[in-house]
RNA sequence: GGAGGGAUUCCCGAGUUGGCCAAAGGGGGCAGACUGUAAAUCUGCUGGCGAUGCCUUCGGAGGUUCGAAUCCUCCUCCCUCCA
């Protein structure tokens, strides 16, 4: 792994790499790796604020992977004390606090989900508290002298806050100090990162400098659009794959993104090659290509990431025969009844379909409810219940009833 | 510390001469048509309740009134300007 040359390096490194700075650099220190047979140190830092993780979060951490097999060492910094903060990058406002208890119970599912792409016996993992709860409050006002405002100010999204009159923590502000600390600390070679990283990275290179550190190569990779396919993908915008999505779920909703995004998708996501990527790209604009096709690939790739090409493939398979064929899932959940008639709403609500009976209603007189393949259109209907009958709700939600 | 502005339903945002307000409009979401579970487009729905009515909602607590998102008092939070 370790055999590959400075331009297959390179060229591994860049792939769907957003900017690297500064390149010359990189290639340098790349150099000096081959000649000196000493891995790089590969940065990454991630707050571990949220439990469920989704695919915009793998992204920086599928190039780390991509270092860490071309022999480099990946370290991987848990910000349990950045945290605390709230990374202001890119924000409109400030980060909800977190407490460091909320903070390390997200630890643990954060590094299970993260080590289903890195490997784990490779990967130095450090907690940023190890030096920032050692730090006095004349190290912090060390740390702080070395920022201006006026470089704070320069940033997009401050300067936006600020032109528009809301509100900036002083916090905020020590954030991108102390994810450079971190770089210092760890003696980082590159820092990997979104691209909404490039100002805290850069102050990683000031901060190293100032300790007599040869200054970290920046590597950012794109933010990976959700499957709105125009805003960033976001658990609280709704728009997001999760890792722990189960196969058929990941694959569906794979296949929901917009096609704009395929081409992002196949080049963050997935390790199909550079020259099929272009073949693909070309095929769809020649039309040789249909776009389904396309998109059923890439839904395989991913899917096959996380779950392996077995399960990849089964999803596929059902998602053919439920999408494409219009025939019913295999396996669908099940929900036992008693023989007694049951009002339709109220079996909405306990398949779980519907939140109260006002949304019932309103899912059956919108015609968007079925029962074996019958549109329901009496609100009041009183339904007696058959062993093996199917509910099913608009294109993509079905049970099974089961008799007690 | 002083002066002023504001808090509305998932979000943004109307509504403040008190009733016609479960609250305009937009966004988002859900469902239907069309399709490739794409996009675009068109249509309907979008507080709760087995429900021609009842209940809860317009930052919080009280009050005025037959009746308050709209008026009064106090409180909380946010923003701006001056220091």
């Amino acid at each position: 792994m370790d055999s590959l040359n400075l331009e297959e390096q390179l060229a591994a490194i860049k792939r769907g790499v957003g900017d690297v700075f500064p390149e010359e650099e990189l290639v340098e220190k790349l150099k000096r790796s081959l000649a000196e047979k000493r891995p790089l140190r590969v940065k990454l830092g991630v707050d571990p604020t949220a439990t469920d993780l989704h695919l915009g979060h793998m992204v920086p951490l599928l190039k780390l992977k991509t270092f860490q097999d071309l022999g480099h060492q990946a370290v991987l910094i848990i910000g349990d004390y950045t945290a605390m903060l709230g990374d202001p990058s890119g924000r409109n406002k400030a980060r909800p606090q977190l407490t460091h208890d909320q903070v390390m119970a997200n630890c643990r599912t954060y590094e299970e989900q993260a080590f289903k792409i890195l490997d784990r016996s490779r990967t130095e993992v450090v907690f940023n508290g190890s030096w920032f709860s050692k730090m006095h409050f004349t190290d912090v006002i060390a740390l702080l002298s070395r920022m201006t405002l006026a470089r704070m100010l320069e940033r997009e999204d401050f300067a936006n806050r600020y032109n528009n009159e809301l509100p900036i923590g002083l916090h905020e502000l020590v954030y991108p100090l102390m994810q450079g600390y971190d770089s210092a600390m760890v003696r980082a070679d590159v820092e990997m990162g979104g691209m909404d990283q490039k100002f805290n990275i850069l102050v990683g290179r000031d901060i190293q400098r100032e300790l007599g550190q040869e200054p970290q190569v920046g590597v950012c990779v794109p933010i990976l659009l959700g499957t709105d396919g125009v805003e960033k993908m976001s658990k609280s915008l709704g728009n997001y794959i999760a890792i722990q999505d189960g196969p058929s779920e990941m694959y569906g909703k794979t296949m929901s993104i917009p096609d704009e995004l395929m081409d992002m998708y196949f080049e963050l996501l997935t390790e199909v090659p550079g020259r099929e990527l272009e073949e693909i790209r070309t095929g769809l604009a020649k039309g040789t290509h249909h776009p389904r096709n396309v998109k059923r690939r890439l839904a395989r790739e991913i899917v096959a990431r996380f779950h392996g090409p077995e399960a990849a493939k089964e999803a596929e398979e059902e998602f053919d025969l439920v999408f494409i064929k219009g025939e019913l899932p295999e396996d669908m959940p099940k929900l036992s009844l008693g023989s007694e008639s049951i009002w339709i709403v109220e079996l909405l609500r306990l398949a779980g379909f519907a939140s109260s009976n006002g949304e019932g209603r309103r899912l059956i007189q919108g015609g968007g409810v079925r029962i074996d393949g019958q549109q329901v259109a009496d609100v009041d209907l009183e339904w007696i219940p058959e062993d093996g009958a199917v509910i099913q709700v608009g294109k993509r939600r079905f049970i099974k009833v089961a008799l007690k």
